[in-house]
DNA sequence: CAGTGGATGCTCT
DNA sequence: GAGCATCCACTGT
């Protein structure tokens, strides 16, 4: 199964399937244990209502990185999935640190490795994602995936941080891995 | 530990 | 002008 066959299928497909796959910018980043699926029916997805403004992105080809700006301060990462024009996506939550961990303490300004990538916008300040990077193909340089060198095991929950569609259990994270954002048992 | 509020910019389902 | 797919510093137990 390569990267783009994983990425081409249903984002619900996609999204637990990326669970344990690396992810590296210029040699730095780590594995991924959690991730959230949105797509164009949802309402909580920036894709809901059609292609318009910033959201174009999650309506091209999959395997693209669309990066938007959240509360103002942070970038968050989305990996394009589905067939192109399905405006469905998922969302880098976590990921474990593997690779390039002086780089990412220098970018984040912290010594505490827990949280060099758990949650969305520590994990892009970690890798170095901005907005220059929407739209960009995951398959080229400076990016790199790596297929999982061992199985994951996938717990599913509710997605964190929004007032729509929280019902939805469409937030995947690797049950065993201490890098995720929340622990899988800690429910409202 | 838990809970609260400020920072800050883009979109307007 | 409001709301947001967040994070951090601060407060009070």
């Amino acid at each position: 199964m390569t990267f783009a066959d994983v990425v081409a299928g249903s984002v619900h497909d996609a999204a637990p399937a990326l669970i344990g796959w690396t992810l590296l910018v210029d040699g730095v980043g780590g594995r991924i244990v959690e991730v959230e699926a949105y797509e164009e029916s949802d309402p909580a997805s920036h894709s809901f209502g059609g292609p318009r403004g910033r959201n174009v992105v999650m309506f091209g080809p999959p395997g693209h990185l669309y990066v938007y700006r959240s509360y103002g301060i942070h970038w968050c990462a989305n990996i394009v999935c589905g067939p192109a024009g399905h405006g469905s996506a998922v969302l880098l939550r976590a990921l474990e640190p593997t690779h390039g961990l002086d780089t990412m303490r220098a970018r984040r300004g912290t010594t505490q490795d827990r949280l060099l990538c758990a949650g969305p916008g520590r994990l892009t300040q970690a890798l170095g994602i901005t907005n220059a990077d929407n739209g960009a193909d995951l398959r080229d340089a400076p990016f790199e995936l790596l297929p999982p060198d061992h199985p994951a095991t996938v717990a599913r929950t509710t997605r964190i941080g929004i007032t729509k569609a929280t019902e939805k259990e469409w937030r995947y994270l690797d049950a065993e891995s201490a890098a995720v954002s929340r622990r899988a048992v800690s429910r409202a």
